[in-house]
DNA sequence: TCTGGGGTCCTAGGACCC
DNA sequence: TCTGGGGTCCTAGGACCC
């Protein structure tokens, strides 16, 4: 970084040299069209020009995505999908696949590491990149942007927008400008005209509660957020969020790209066509949920200690219960025994249960003992190799055969392609 | 019209230890 | 017998984002 050659060449860096540096950054925000709904038109081009809907097929599903042809009438992303079909009865609804928008989000990151190793993807159709110490090689701001937008048209056929500024905030309020196949540029020193005339809502952590308390403060633009002192922001919304608030009304944002975040939590959770008020209903699912989640944790070699359970009753009231086990876990047995004794802290069985979701978090490297034994086993039971395992365990003790080389992984054949 | 599922981050209170 | 303050961990809830 500029920091670390400003330092090394031996400048004294006082605080406004180091604002200054970061001041010139370049962060490009790019952002998938409507991706889920684009990749459908992709797979299948006679939806092209069509109003295409993605949502579960449940009846409490939401929408997903949905094309532009679709959001003329109205139809926006976690829209109930009943109130889509009434509102555009001849949209084309398709089932969400998410296998498959994973395929692609992957290129699309790859695309974007071309660019720059600072990638921070945000979701699987977007991504923060700073393309700072990318220029010299390859351009300005614009011109990387263009080449981004380009790459991923050709590779994938489909189309981006992207926004290109000094900042995160910035930046993803451009590429949120010219939407679809946008590009937006602001250049350094003209963020704060910028954001001035922009509603609140546009700033990233504004949602609705914020937006209805700052209205009450009088309080409709960026630019009228910006006549508010910190004392005040920082009492009506506390101290980090009134201080954010603060800054970003003046368009001050140092927040940096950070690549290869890992994730902090893992859960899963459902919500039922119908309420449910027996407990061994409930368990059933927590049972499903708890194998789900400890395979995702397995697959990303991960184990965590807190396991935490969530219920939403039928009038849509939230609970969390917690606990902390003495050892990270990513056994699905253990995340269940952990949810049914949560489970007996809530309401579960006198009041009708809505959604149900088990997560496990403070997580750290799974233990290769953890894996091993999950891998190996889960695997030959699988494969109905069970038995075998265990006569031949009984027979001549517990390490005369180990999974794996009961699965000929041991001699380089593929131990995991699930085939029987 | 009736509200998903995957997450992140922040706040606040209580327990516990020193 | 009464009374501190700081630090850390855990738990619960809430706002927000895509």
């Amino acid at each position: 970084m500029r920091l670390a050659r400003l330092a090394a060449s031996g400048t004294p860096l006082s605080p406004s040299a180091i604002f200054l540096t970061l001041m010139d950054r370049i962060i490009i925000h790019a952002d998938m069209d409507a991706f889920y709904a684009a990749v459908e038109t992709l797979d299948n081009p006679s939806l092209r020009g069509k109003p295409v809907i993605v949502g579960g097929d449940s009846p409490r599903s939401v929408v997903s995505a949905a094309s532009y042809e679709a959001r003329a009438y109205g139809v926006h992303s976690a829209m109930p999908v009943i109130q889509a079909k009434k509102l555009c009865p001849g949209g084309i609804f398709l089932p969400v696949r998410m296998h498959r928008y994973q395929e692609i989000s992957q290129k699309i990151m790859e695309i974007f590491h071309r660019f720059t190793p600072l990638v921070e993807p945000l979701s699987l159709d977007e991504a923060f990149l700073d393309v700072t110490e990318s220029r010299r090689l390859l351009g300005d701001g614009r011109a990387m942007a263009m080449k981004i937008k380009e790459t991923v048209r050709l590779a994938t056929g489909l189309t981006c927008s992207v926004g290109v500024a000094s900042s995160k905030l910035l930046a993803k309020i451009c590429s949120d400008l010219h939407k679809p196949d946008g590009l937006t540029v602001v250049a350094p020193g003209e963020e704060r005209q910028l954001l001035s005339g922009l509603p609140i809502g546009r700033l990233w952590g504004v949602g609705a509660k914020t937006r209805d308390k700052l209205r009450l403060l009088g309080v409709q633009t960026v630019g009228d957020l910006a006549r508010l002192p910190e004392e005040l922001l920082t009492a009506a919304f506390g101290a980090k969020h009134g201080r954010n608030l603060y800054l970003m009304a003046r368009g001050e944002d140092h927040r940096p790209v950070v690549a290869g975040r890992e994730p902090k939590s893992i859960g899963g959770e459902t919500t039922f066509e119908r309420d449910l008020i027996e407990v061994a209903a409930l368990k059933r699912e927590l049972l499903g949920l708890s194998v789900q989640v400890a395979n995702r944790l397995r697959q990303k070699g991960l184990a965590g200690c807190t396991v935490t359970l969530k219920v939403k009753y039928h009038d849509f009231r939230l609970v969390t219960r917690s606990l902390t086990l003495a050892r990270p876990t990513c056994d699905q047995r253990e995340i269940f025994r952990a949810g049914e004794t949560l489970l007996e802290k809530t309401d579960a069985g006198r009041v009708r249960v809505r959604l149900v979701g088990v997560s496990v978090s403070s997580l750290a490297p799974a233990s290769s003992v953890q894996l091993d034994l999950f891998s190996g086993r889960e695997r030959a039971r699988q494969r109905g190799l069970h038995l075998a395992l265990d006569a031949i365990t009984e027979r001549f003790g517990k390490n005369a055969v180990t999974p794996a080389r009961l699965l000929g992984k041991e001699d380089g054949t593929k131990g995991d392609d699930g085939g029987g």
